[in-house]
DNA sequence: GCATTTCATGTTAGCGGTCACGCGAACGCT
DNA sequence: AGCGTTCGCGTGACCGCTAACATGAAATGC
């Protein structure tokens, strides 16, 4: 809380590397001298004047060495370096950010973190985006499309150089401020025609068909769609619709059995559960498609606990190619998605557009592999 | 592109609200006048001043009734709400950090978003922060010493008003950085007698002593430990050291199994691997102790198509609760860790310090819980 | 050899906010 | 009525850094 003895210049203005010692040294120096200017209790940090002085150039040279070490002369940018090493410099990014117009910012915007299967997008995210000097900020939505919005506005606020977001549904609110930003945008893990900036992604109404088509290719019949359905998990929505539409194809004027929750945990012990309720409101299926592999495989577990036999009592399917998806007896035929490269693909894309060169393809489908294991 | 034309005045300095129509609709007036001060590519965008212009008070009101809107009068508050609104202006939180010396961040170091149960830990840690107006920036050092050290300097630059890490092992030069921002500090996840600052954590230790002693009190003696040992992975090593241990307690002078590798993905396949190379190694063991669920469970799965009956044969233990130790049949024996409380709490310490109060407590101890399932 | 370019570095003026303080009006108390 | 307090709002000076321009010396061109 000590104040730092500041010239007291009454007119010159910001006079105040020519008080402080080049080095840090001088901790605790409270000599409040009475006609101090105003001062705000300002950090004790050391500035790039600081550096400055050590090396004796100025500001500037020492804001170029930092950004672009070859456009200062050698013997310039040792005596830089070893200020900086000496003061042990830690550059104000706040203050670059105001001055330079560029925050160095990514805002990615996930449902949930806890999913492991946006984790590696996001890994693959920062994997790319961190060697480049951008840092990334995440937020988690809960699947709720208020706290989407409000995560946009009060992410803008620090100026991002680009948003990566999953998802590509919005309200409307949402789209308009991501546009209004004017920094690029990647939406993800979906499809859509109308794309608010860019998109890597993929259909995953056409997963689910893929996954309808291969079951009845193998002789099921009565197929069910289970699963937990937020209302604001508009993935989930379109695996439905898929499901549907396919079913529609392969049955016409069959109505497809679906029984979802809209609440609830995605954790395997919820797989169960809907298995059950799928066997009871539907005694006769002999294939359920879940949502996703964690309830999926929570349901597969638990066949040989509940007598039945996978695949010849019933087929299951999953969605992600979660770890576990390989590891059962059967195996978990399933829809895999090329997590990782979303998040790669994307950092590649606002990479390009946030350093100023336009790209050609604004969208990319990162597609998807139907993976067929023993358990359909 | 387009320079905004700026009031001119070759004294006055900054006098800009003046020019400005209080609407957002001049795009593009490309009037650039000859004696026109020098610019900058600025963002069009709305400034507090435009905001404060279209409301007729000064800016310091409009800032004032942002951050605490009863500080001005009830009229003036609508006023400006409305002027915030018809500009859609979004405040500029570089500036408002580099002005306040605040930058309404918390830094948050792990070593993997990929494992769930560090990602529950950050939710928790969000869950808590994002409500109070601090956003988390997210680092991951893939259990590197050397990358967790680029991090902690790469984000001092950001001026965080707080630090979370994973883990109480840093090189020398973290734990300098670390103090000298003089921020709070939590660090998680494991134990120690000297915290950088405040501690969040649980005994890995002492978990595994609790796994042996249960082991042995079940009449198993001749206990493996295994698992992929990361060089940056401390509280593996925790781990290792606990089993160590309490081997030595109970059977003095034995040496202790332990088959580890030091690479290779924390994947169930592994699990499986492991389980194999500890029966090549050691075949008569008769109780392998995993270091996290994730391999434990795919050697549990695994074990019924080796022909090895658990817990007859052979137990086997993990570590971490995930979802999957429970849906195992038989139940996979495993510690619970509140990894989610583990975010919570350490949001609320970080809060706590960077709202200006001390703490009581600065190291917590959330313990852990050994789950006695089928397996074990 | 002298004008022109290039290179390395310095100077000036902000970026968009907030802090400390000032000041007048309304309020409270004796 | 007189005077100290509180309240609501404005003024001026920065926070630490960088864009744009300026400058002088060395390198280059004809």
């Amino acid at each position: 809380m000590h104040k730092k003895a500041a010239g007291r210049c009454p007119k010159a203005g910001r006079r105040k590397q020519d008080m402080r010692s080049s080095q840090v040294s001088d901790e605790g120096q409270l000599s409040l001298r009475k006609a101090e200017s105003r001062r705000r209790s300002a950090t004790r940090a050391v500035t790039m004047a600081d550096v400055a002085q050590a090396a004796g150039v100025s500001t500037q040279t020492v804001s170029r060495a930092l950004r672009d070490p070859r456009s200062v002369g050698p013997d310039t940018l040792a005596r830089i370096e070893e200020a900086v090493r000496e003061t042990r410099y830690v550059q104000n990014l706040a203050a670059s950010h105001l001055a330079s117009n560029r925050s160095m910012t990514v805002a990615a915007i996930i449902p949930t973190i806890s999913a492991s299967i946006f984790a590696e997008t996001i890994q693959g995210l920062t994997d790319v985006l961190l060697p480049e000097g951008y840092q990334v900020f995440l937020g988690h939505t809960d699947y709720m499309a208020a706290r989407e919005e409000s995560l946009v506005r009060s992410f803008s606020g620090r100026r991002p150089d680009g948003f990566f977001i999953i998802g590509t549904r919005h309200t409307q609110e949402t789209t308009a401020l991501l546009k209004r930003t004017g920094v690029p945008v990647v939406e993800s893990w979906s499809w859509t025609n109308r794309p608010v900036d860019m998109l890597v992604g993929f259909s995953n109404h056409a997963a689910l068909m893929s996954v309808v088509d291969h079951l009845v290719g193998r002789g099921y019949r009565r197929l069910a769609f289970t699963g937990v359905m937020k209302p604001g998990d508009h993935r989930a929505k379109e695996r439905l619709k898929g499901f549907q539409d396919a079913h529609e194809r392969h049955f016409p004027g069959v109505t497809p059995r679906v029984v979802t929750v809209t609440s609830g945990p995605m954790v395997m012990a919820t797989g169960v559960e809907l298995l059950k309720l799928v066997r009871e409101q539907h005694p006769d299926t002999d294939a359920v498609v879940f949502v996703s592999d964690v309830l999926a495989s929570g349901a597969l577990l638990a066949c040989s606990g509940l007598g039945i036999s996978v695949p010849k009592d019933l087929a299951i399917t999953g969605f992600g190619n979660y770890d576990i998806a390989g590891q059962l007896t059967p195996g978990l035929t399933t829809i895999a998605i090329a997590s990782r490269r979303i998040g790669t693909e994307s950092a590649n894309l606002l990479l390009r557009r946030m350093q100023g060169s336009e790209v050609e393809n604004r969208t990319q489908d990162v597609g998807f592999e139907l993976l067929v294991r023993g358990s359909a």
